[in-house]
DNA sequence: TGAATATATCTTGATGTCAAGATAAATGGA
DNA sequence: TCCATTTATCTTGACATCAAGATATATTCA
């Protein structure tokens, strides 16, 4: 009986008319994403990073060289918005972790890279953050792990095409 | 091949030396709870609420008659910090939803209590939610629901009490 | 009783986010 | 060629959130 129980039992006494089997599911990953990101900042904060800025600098990273990208493909990555990687950006910049030179094929456009310092930093705290998730996950076994890795696949995979066919 | 699969495979590419197996897991949860906010959020934003409204509307709802708590039983149920649920107090207050009087047996605090207009407002938005919710689900069959909020329910308390335990 | 401590809530300042709109450059057709 | 449209990015303004500190009241115990 955690907390998402006991909501769900307040529910229930209260709205006997609703049926809230599946408000538990999403209550818990809700509950979970926050676990989670407190425990991962706790490791970002140690290299003076914030998700914001980790999101950023592992997204460059894992691009492999020359480990530069143009905003628009870190705002597909990050899946945030051009007001917010804009913002992000110029605090990265501020820091020396990255640069922003003008894009010579596009005038529209910039290149955003690694710099050596934002290099080394990203690939020292990736590595802690990794060991941190290792620990996040010790509690499932590694058949649970991959149970659940497919049901939250499946689902996403859901979400997303639910997603794409309200656009039209 | 989704997007997080994407990500794992960079990773393996670019850092071999890392097991990034529950990366997999962990990110397919943040992308989830996004989708599920979005989600919900056209909900809320048809009975103009915000998530963070609604949260505390719906914790008034559910503790039952007569829908009053003080802002400390709102913090334990809502997980947020004092400042956030003073701010949330005092939206809501303006939008005359909720009444907040000093607690005669405590002068030090506070009795939040639903209005006529929040009951109704409430009960009609947490009606259309959980039929959302249901939509949201519809991708998974009940057996794989209660798989999926089985394997959730036993990470989610690995982490409370990796939690807790941090605290001593 | 009084002082020290604990508790409840609010205030302040820094971040981070989004939506909507502005700006500038590129592109596609007439 | 040149205008209309599209694309890439930045700017602005409104919120929401947190951490840290302020304030007022309660409680504890010497």
């Amino acid at each position: 009986m955690d907390k998402v129980d006991r909501i769900l039992a307040q529910w229930r006494r209260e709205r006997p008319d609703l049926d809230v089997t599946q408000m538990g599911v999403i209550g818990r990953i809700g509950r979970l994403r926050s676990h989670l990101s407190a425990a991962h900042e706790r490791v970002f904060k140690k290299y003076d990073l914030s998700l914001a800025s980790f999101d950023v600098l592992a997204t460059l990273r894992r691009s492999g060289p020359p480990y530069a990208l143009s905003p628009s493909e870190l705002i597909d990555w990050t899946m945030v918005t051009s007001g917010t990687m804009t913002n992000r950006l110029d605090r990265l910049e501020k820091a020396g972790l990255i640069t922003r030179q003008r894009n010579p094929e596009d005038g529209r456009g910039f290149v955003i890279a690694l710099t050596d310092k934002g290099f080394e930093l990203i690939d020292a705290a990736v590595t802690e953050h990794v060991a941190n998730q290792h620990q996040m996950l010790e509690a499932l076994s590694a058949e649970e792990l991959e149970q659940l890795d497919s049901l939250l696949r499946k689902w996403l995979a859901a979400m997303n095409s639910a997603e794409n066919s309200e656009d039209s």
